[in-house]
DNA sequence: ACCTGAACACCGTTCAAGT
DNA sequence: ACCTGAACACCGTTCAAGT
């Protein structure tokens, strides 16, 4: 029989290494894809990549860092769409594709939305949406904030989309009944009367009103910011 | 000697309860408070009220109620602001509200922010939203909308402003140059040049600007329902 | 009814030892 | 240089036993 056929081996390896920092966070992805962050152990990654646990630590300083791996990993999958030169569609498709990864990877999405990053990662997105609110007009110091109340919006829906479990064609319909039922005995008057409405979520449609609020007040703000910087040029410099 | 002075006691004790419901859920959100969620473990949790770690079992189902229990105590918590009558400024107050419970929990608070709870005390502040978005203009179904939608924004902003570590003077100053020579060598032109405006955050800045755009938004759709109401109430009824 | 202690099946991580 | 196994100090939770 051959000397080394499936025993598991001991010792350094003969053909250069078999773990990598990059396969270790591929399959702590797969691991929290399957199932969810509580499924992630040490232990259970590496035998996963069937190798002993404390083979990892020679890839990766600890379980936090493994956490933040894989939320960069997340990061680098968000497709970065095409600008069409609409600003606002162009807003919309870059959150979009945010929502499509999140979409996509559910169970580790809270990763992303839950942890702060310093992540050289997280630039490309952060440069794309600076480089469209420059174009509709806005100053750096204004972009940013934007961004921010824009992310900020996105952390929130996204959060609540991904933990509120596995959908039915889009939409939440585990015991909608019963919520209906019990909003509407609430004694709540007005959460009564929006019983309906409380009671289910359509993920995609919140999603679209959001952005459809957001990009409305960013329109109005950016046409106001125009017709001020004209009136204070034509007071300047009044037309010949 | 007293048969039983300072020896911990073991089997019933003879004057009532020494554990209740609520006394686990106060505790746990002390140890919260100090030492954040990963400084609560049942066993420690225990150790502060002196009693045994299986003791808590008896009062709380196992470790994600006690968790439920504390996000429920937050969300007790959280003041509800007077009306003023004028729906954008209470809008803007129910959701200062809010920040400000999260600014006196700032560990505890991702405990609300991140799992999504079927508490009858949310209903309190889902009530006070609604009547207000009503007051507005807004039939239940585009209230509930709009409440997901600053409630998504709260979730995002709140979530970063707590996660941000202790600041100083309401900015978070640590690391400030070294981010933002980092981010003006990035090699990306917005990014560069918006660098000292992403570098640091000025966390109520960033949640005024953002309610700031919301309420703006929900203004200007209040007011262009008012008015395609009031036109269609011309066509089909017209004034005599 | 309520509290207890031992026990079970897990964790993350250190450290000395292997090749 | 890279992988390993035993060991340490923790976890959450079950279960039988106490009063």
């Amino acid at each position: 029989m051959e000397p080394d056929a499936e025993v598991p081996r001991r010792g350094r390896p003969r053909g250069g290494p078999r773990l990598t920092r990059e396969k270790v966070l591929e399959a702590a992805l797969t691991l929290v894809d399957r199932g969810g962050t509580e499924a992630l152990s040490m232990r259970s990654l590496a035998a996963e990549l069937g190798v002993d646990a404390m083979s990892l630590y020679n890839h990766v300083a600890n379980k936090d860092a493994v956490l933040d791996g894989v939320a960069e990993l997340f990061l680098g999958r968000i497709g970065q769409p095409e600008p069409t030169g609409d600003w606002r569609a162009d807003v919309r498709a870059l959150a979009a594709a945010f929502r499509h990864a999140a979409a996509q990877h559910p169970r580790a999405a809270p990763l992303v939305l839950t942890r702060q990053l310093e992540s050289f990662k997280g630039l490309v997105g952060t440069e794309s949406a600076l480089g469209l609110l420059h174009a509709a007009g806005f100053p750096p110091e204004e972009a940013v904030h934007a961004l921010r109340a824009v992310l900020a919006f996105l952390v929130g829906t996204l959060l609540r989309e991904v933990s509120s479990g596995p959908t039915f064609s889009g939409q939440n319909l585990g015991g909608l009944e019963e919520r209906r039922a019990e909003l509407e005995n609430s004694g709540f008057p007005h959460v009564a009367r929006a019983a309906p409405h409380l009671a289910a979520c359509n993920h995609e449609a919140e999603f679209d009103f959001g952005m459809d609020l957001l990009v409305a007040a960013l329109e109005q703000r950016a046409r106001a910011r125009r017709s001020t910087a004209t009136s204070a040029e034509r007071r300047t410099r009044p037309p010949r």
